[in-house]
DNA sequence: TTTCATGTAACGTTATATGTTGCATATCTG
DNA sequence: CAGATATGCAACATATAACGTTACATGAAA
């Protein structure tokens, strides 16, 4: 099954984002992602919608946060994106009339449900600042790793 | 995203396997389940090489259950059709340079991982057997509705 | 030997994420 | 106002995977 990437791919905009003050075509959204520019606007036309970031036409204009990061989730950004299907996997028909597939259904969707809930309960608790807040560890970590690499 | 339905597809058949003795063709089994026959000898050949089921060919030949249903678990069965992603989502991509990127798949790797182990502990519970149980029970309640719409 | 059944490869179909092009619209600059 | 820049959006192209279908080989029973 093809694995969907827009919500991987949105929060990587949007960390980087978080590193300057923008505004950000998308033009330079997309190289930094390696895609379309159009693709661009269109994982971001919903997160537009529910305010997270706000869009600018003409000279000078492109995209901005328009939130505070320590207040929106993973799973708000999840959201944003129109809630898509967050498993691989499905029940073959619904509202079966055969028993033996209502027992099977039955049986799944209790797994697939409690696994969806987990899920959407683990990216709730995750908040855009926190990820920037890794990635700004990260950086210090690697300036180190130069620092000694160059004999300091 | 489509979903993939073998899992609930292969449950169905093994489920219909064990209300009769069986053998069963492909069919046979295709029939009951609304798809093609060859599409049933896909999803069960991985349960074969496992010995879940037996399959022979030529005149009476067709598909047997071929293990005790009390100690087979939907886990099994996954992981008999070959361990398909369970998830819709993915990283954008592996191994990245990018610390953003490394920040973000963190976040969503904890996520996806914690949802994979309690999808997959949550089918590891429940065996066919109970599955069988669940069929006759609803099998049950059917029937007496049945009696009581006749003025039973 | 004929018939029935699985085993398997090859190809077609469908759905969806993703990529691309074209053009309308809005905004800034000169 | 004219031109350049940027988003908005529809339409179409592409890639991939599940699912469906056809064709033929193999093996077993009547």
């Amino acid at each position: 099954m093809k694995r969907d990437s827009r919500l991987s791919g949105v929060l990587h905009v949007l960390l980087h984002m978080a590193q300057q003050p923008g505004p950000f075509t998308s033009e330079t959204l997309a190289k930094a992602m390696d895609t379309n520019p159009v693709v661009i606007r269109r994982i971001m036309a919903g997160l537009r919608d529910l305010g997270y970031v706000r869009s600018e036409k003409g000279h000078g204009g492109g995209w901005r946060l328009a939130c505070d990061l320590s207040k929106v989730t993973l799973r708000d950004v999840y959201t944003a994106l129109g809630s898509p299907a967050l498993l691989a996997m499905g029940n073959r028909t619904e509202a079966p009339g055969c028993l033996v597939e209502q027992a099977v259904n039955a049986a799944l969707d209790q797994a697939f449900h409690d696994a969806e809930a987990l899920l959407l309960s683990r990216l709730g608790e995750v908040t855009l600042a926190m990820l920037g807040d890794d990635f700004r560890k990260r950086l210090g970590s690697r300036k180190l790793q130069g620092m000694r690499a160059h004999g300091a």
